[in-house]
DNA sequence: TTGATTACTGACCCGTGAGTCAGTATTGTA
DNA sequence: TACAATACTGACTCACGGGTCAGTAATCAA
């Protein structure tokens, strides 16, 4: 008995039934994996096309399903996109907010950490189309650009101050840091994965030199 | 006669003729001024909807012509579009090199006016849109997104190596400085840019303190 | 094995908007 | 004033895709 049928096989089986094979079903009941399977494929389709031109037949093969069921499941179009955006938000946000907790040391130390945590976690999974999506779309979806905003980037600034103010206190930073704007600070975040997503292909992004050098500029600018 | 005859103009000219007051003119020809009028509306129009979702009879109404109109001057949505992307580049690129061959005194100085120029010329006309639109619908105009890292970002991105380059020579900043990414140095510009089109209305960007932390960090962190 | 429940299908409806074109109004010319 | 040339209009077509729903097939309980 199979328990987790994968979509690929899925449609292997379905393809099986065109060619006259016998007893082959034409699907199955999954109930529970649908809403994740139909929220990943609407991922992929948004990313590529963005909201307007992605057709939820597409995204409905992509499943392994027909368009149909996606209602079961989502009111509408918007609601699937909406969802699909805020379900990937909330781990990435929970991996961020727990470095701060893991690292010791001086205040150096941690930033360097928590910089190139972010940007692991910001780069390496689907999440990254997520804000080329919102910065396309955002003016049709003000509700989701506003939680984006409060929910993500504005915790993801504090965590930043945080450390930067300890560092001020211990002596390790200069005065005047506390008066940078984090937006400044944190912007070569958004700009690699704009890129990564946008002009990866013309021109390829070296990650490794990258970091290094928004962590050398920053430690080196926040010096006394 | 009127010779430059403004948009406003001529939909009071239109409505005129509905309340059947005397002989007025249900068009005007005006062959020389349409092409830059449609541009500009449609600007407009695909800056607040993105491209899929702007309609055509919009961009019509916005420039004070009917929809047909815009067929005896442009091909198709697709080329419109592109035209008025590449339109908006040219001028601001041209100012961009312009500003390197004015100044004169320490590379600190030069990289500061340097600096603030950009950021009023990206954020304080129509242009500033266009960021958008590029990361949005990038994916559905490989050419234009190829178009605008060859003849916008690498340009600009040379203009501030050659700085950095003359500052290292003169002694002014640190040798390591040849080897950072000019991305990382320039983030912030294109992160101002996102920021005033998609968060601003969330979280108003003071740009005078941004302008001013980014080139403190830039600077502080060049130094030897 | 049968019947009830319901997850899923897929053909259909219908609003929408890109693109067309025959006709109309304007402008320049004689 | 009359004519020719053409910029412009606006009603039209038609493909497309979001959303619906009656019917179908999988699953489970008895």
């Amino acid at each position: 008995m199979i328990v987790i049928l994968s979509n690929e096989y899925f449609i292997i089986v379905r393809q099986a039934k065109n060619k006259n094979t016998a007893t082959t079903k034409t699907f199955c009941r999954r109930k529970e994996a649908r809403p994740s399977e139909i929220m990943k494929a609407a991922l992929e389709e948004f990313s590529l096309n963005g909201f307007a031109a992605t057709k939820l037949n597409d995204v409905a093969k992509r499943a392994g399903i027909c368009k149909g069921t996606i209602y079961l499941y989502f009111k509408s179009k918007e609601e699937l996109f909406e969802e699909v955006i805020k379900d990937r938000l909330l781990p990435n946000l929970e991996k961020m907010e727990y470095i701060g907790e893991l690292s010791r040391g001086s205040a150096k130390d941690i930033l360097r950490e928590q910089l190139s945590t972010i940007y692991v976690a910001l780069l390496s999974t689907d999440a990254r189309h997520i804000p080329k999506l919102i910065i396309g779309e955002g003016s049709r979806f003000p509700e989701l650009t506003e939680f984006y905003y409060k929910e993500i980037i504005s915790r993801l600034y504090n965590i930043i101050n945080t450390v930067i103010k300890q560092g001020v206190e211990a002596g390790e930073f200069r005065q005047s840091a506390l008066n940078w704007k984090t937006q400044v600070i944190m912007s070569p975040v958004l700009s690699a994965v704009i890129w990564k997503t946008v002009f990866d292909e013309y021109a390829p992004m070296d990650l490794d030199a990258y970091l290094e050098t928004h962590i050398e500029l920053l430690l080196h600018g926040l010096e006394k």
